[in-house]
RNA sequence: GCGCGGUUAGCUCAGUUGGUAGAGCAACCCGUUUACACCGGGAAGGUCGCAGGUUCGAGUCCUGCACCGCGCACCA
């Protein structure tokens, strides 16, 4: 036996691999398109979703990376100029609560406390490690993408890139300032978009009341802390209990509130809901909000930012909103105004990244308007610029029924609130100035760069992170400079991710592209689904759940780790994380460890050995063979990875190994042909499992006796 | 309330256009003069949630229902 087969002897040790592995492929430099040999055919182009630098990789960044580590690592074999592009997302709330919550635990101080260049910088500092943890992580997971095209959410390019398209959309009258109810969280202190709220359900109480004796209507609320704040009362403009009363005005006292009353008629109410009159609370409720539009109602605000009441007399000023509720509640029963109290269950609106409880408030913030028609783009609306692509079937879902949800998500979607009053992320491009020359009206300047002139002060917010993230496919490629990399690589081919950022994201980058460039960002969206443990519960740290991907990589290596995620794992379906199976796939690391040992040892063909794609005749086996790869490639391509894996795993393992391994044996000329054909096929084998297993392939490719043999990340993919 | 998905072997799940039901793990029997015990051979296991329909033929298509999960909306 030679010397590099030595290694055969042992069982196979994915530990010492790995590692070893990774380190030639990145030196190699063929992670970067512009360096690959025997480039055949066009571009084939991944953005990587940046994982957010607030901590560590989790299992469903493995499964995304195994994903479209296979498909880059596919399209590189098959002769395409393969650019997976790598980074980190700087995930603006999350990243900053989780500083805030560490500064708060260990030095006692709020970020109000430490100030925003402080603050920042140790946020910074935070990131950083984060980005370096994350890129290491990417790494042991055998991940092929160009590191020298490595970005980040909130460098400096991507920072020229988000000032730009903030000018272009504010010139274009697509971003404006308004007065507006908004989602507050009261606990991160800052707004949030709808899709950054996640319903939780619990029971509250619901309470039937009047204001006072003398006003004709019962109202139903589960706050009453808020009707401190009511300006009217809506019925249905066919209610016949009601219609006496329309139009007509109270003035009242609420709990040492003055408030003014007026009956309105309103298609919105239920008349089936309670009593069938809604008391209406402008300031604090969005579809109050909407009807006091509808009526030109005053909007009295009366919770402020850190919920608490703004008005009343010492029973209530300063209250938090829950002790607010008590109070009125135990005033309604003084008064013998309160009529029934009743549990529901009530879905409560909280901040996905905090937590917090809502508080709908009216600020003033910047907005993205969805509706309004852009003459650059036909006149469409950004709504519109959402949908087209996937009507038309420029852009395809894997799988294709959540294109349903996609257009059901458009068709309900407002504008998009974008500023937010934290201080980590893209700082608002626009700067304001009063002086006595414009007479206390304030000037306003939207530019990419601070305004020349003295006295310019620019907007405290800054944006919501997924603006950033919105731009990814293109802001990584160097836009708004017409580069090569734009030329070359965009739109992208695909776009993987989890299907629960759907609308986050991926929606958003349509919106992006299609808006700013005019061009779809990728042509297929697949969505991976959600990993979960092994009971089927979503990991989480609160439940410490968790399987860390970097622990199974250490016990089982990366490559049983990944056939582990894909095999079976279709499209859009959650999986569970099985210990067992990823020992399996260890096992097999093993099994094509000695099946190399066995093909390369006492086989007098070794030698004579050609390749497979040229003639063998009419073989039963290689045509056989050959259909199998046919049948894997084609399943390749259109995104079956999870049968595709279990394929060629199935094949190698009962097929190869149980069955032409053993007849191979056999000391008969039927023996003798097989053996003849055995390192062919098996080098076929490796070719196909490679996407699937990197490492293990290569580290067996290395010991393959054939002449001038480059890496087998860039061998050519069985043609058959 | 509207929408989407799931329901297939004990468990976890595949099943691409309708053509005799598949894998992994577990359990059962046999086997260690072996490339690999991180192994091999064998057998067992399913009225494909329920009820209708289309079809020569349905796990697959259509209709209805049940249960589970999810999304959106409502949440006065």
């Amino acid at each position: 036996m030679s010397e590099t087969n030595e290694k055969l002897l042992k069982p196979y040790n994915p530990q010492e691999t790995e590692s070893k592995i990774y380190k030639l492929w990145e030196e190699s430099g063929f992670f970067n398109p512009d360096n690959l040999p025997n480039v055949i055919k066009e571009s084939f182009t991944i953005i990587m979703p940046p994982p957010n630098v607030t901590g560590v990789l989790h299992m469903g960044h493995a499964l995304m990376l195994t994903i479209q580590d296979i498909m880059i690592r596919q399209k590189r074999m098959q002769g395409y100029k393969t650019l997976w592009l790598p980074g980190t997302d700087h995930a603006a709330i999350a990243t900053q609560a989780r500083v805030e919550k560490e500064v708060q635990k260990k030095e006692g101080k709020s970020r109000h406390d430490l100030g925003r260049e402080e603050m920042l910088k140790r946020i910074k500092t935070y990131a950083q490690e984060s980005h370096d943890t994350i890129t290491s992580q990417i790494r042991v997971m055998g991940s092929s993408c160009d590191w020298s095209r490595e970005a980040f959410t909130l460098d400096e390019k991507r920072n020229i890139a988000v000032n730009t398209m903030f000018k272009k959309m504010y010139d274009d009258g697509l971003i404006y300032r308004g007065n507006r109810i908004i989602n507050w969280d009261p606990k991160g202190q800052t707004t949030i978009s709808d899709d950054e709220i996640v319903y939780e359900e619990r029971t509250s109480k619901l309470y039937t009341f009047k204001y006072s004796k003398d006003f004709p209507i019962s109202i139903s609320t589960s706050r009453p802390e808020t009707k401190v704040g009511d300006v009217a009362v809506a019925v249905h403009p066919e209610d016949t209990r009601y219609i006496e009363f329309i139009g007509k005005e109270y003035d009242l006292e609420f709990c040492g509130v003055s408030l003014h009353i007026k009956i309105i008629a309103d298609k919105e109410v239920d008349p089936t809901f309670g009593t069938g009159a809604l008391g209406v609370t402008p300031a604090h409720s969005m579809i109050d909000w909407e009807i006091a539009d509808r009526h030109e109602l005053s909007r009295p605000q009366v919770i402020n930012e850190y919920s608490k009441m703004t008005v009343g007399g010492e029973n209530l000023l300063n209250k938090k909103t829950t002790e607010a509720r008590e109070i009125i509640v135990e005033w309604l029963r003084e008064q013998n105004l309160l009529e029934k109290e009743e549990e529901i269950k009530q879905n409560i609106s909280t901040a996905e990244r905090t937590g917090g409880i809502i508080e709908p408030l009216p600020k003033l913030q910047w907005f993205i308007n969805v509706n309004k028609s852009i003459p650059e783009r036909g006149n469409k609306t950004l709504k519109e610029l959402m949908r087209d692509p996937l009507e038309k079937e420029e852009i395809k879902i894997i799988p294709e029924y959540f294109s349903k949800t996609y257009f059901h998500w458009i068709d309900n979607l407002r504008d998009w609130c974008i500023s937010r009053q934290i201080w980590y992320g893209h700082r608002i491009p626009v700067w304001y100035r009063s002086t006595s020359l414009t007479a206390g009206k304030e000037e306003i300047y939207c530019g990419t760069e601070a305004p020349q002139g003295e006295g310019w002060k620019q907007d405290e917010d800054t944006l919501d992170t997924w603006f950033s993230s919105g731009m990814w496919t293109f802001s990584t490629l160097g836009w708004p400079e017409k580069t090569k990399d734009m030329e070359t690589y965009h739109p992208t081919d695909v776009i993987e991710t989890g299907y629960e950022i759907l609308f986050f994201w991926v929606a958003r980058m349509i919106m992006m592209s299609e808006y700013a460039l005019g061009e779809i960002p990728f042509k297929n969206i697949y969505l991976n689904g959600t990993v979960r443990d092994s009971k089927g519960q979503k990991m989480s740290k609160s439940l410490g759940n968790g399987v860390d991907p970097i622990e199974i990589s250490q016990k089982y290596g990366s490559d049983a780790g990944r056939m582990a995620l894909i095999v079976g794992t279709a499209p859009g379906t959650d999986s569970k994380v099985d210990e067992n199976k990823i020992k399996g796939y260890k096992n097999f690391a093993n099994k094509i460890w000695n099946i190399t040992r066995f093909v390369l040892d006492n086989n007098p063909y070794v030698g004579q050995m050609v390749p497979l794609c040229q003639t063998y005749g009419e073989n039963k086996i290689v045509n056989e063979f050959n259909d199998i790869t046919k049948d894997i490639t084609n399943d390749m391509e259109n995104y079956r990875f999870h049968l595709a894996s279990e394929k060629i795993y199935h094949y190698i393992w009962h097929k190869f190994a149980d069955e032409l391994i053993e007849e191979s044996k056999k000391d008969n000329e039927e023996g003798q042909q097989i053996k003849k054909i055995l390192l062919p096929i098996w080098i076929d084998c490796i070719k196909i499992l490679h996407p699937f297993m990197p490492f293990v392939t290569e580290e067996i490719w290395s010991m393959m006796p054939i002449e001038s043999k480059n890496l087998l990340m860039i061998e050519k993919w069985p043609n058959v």
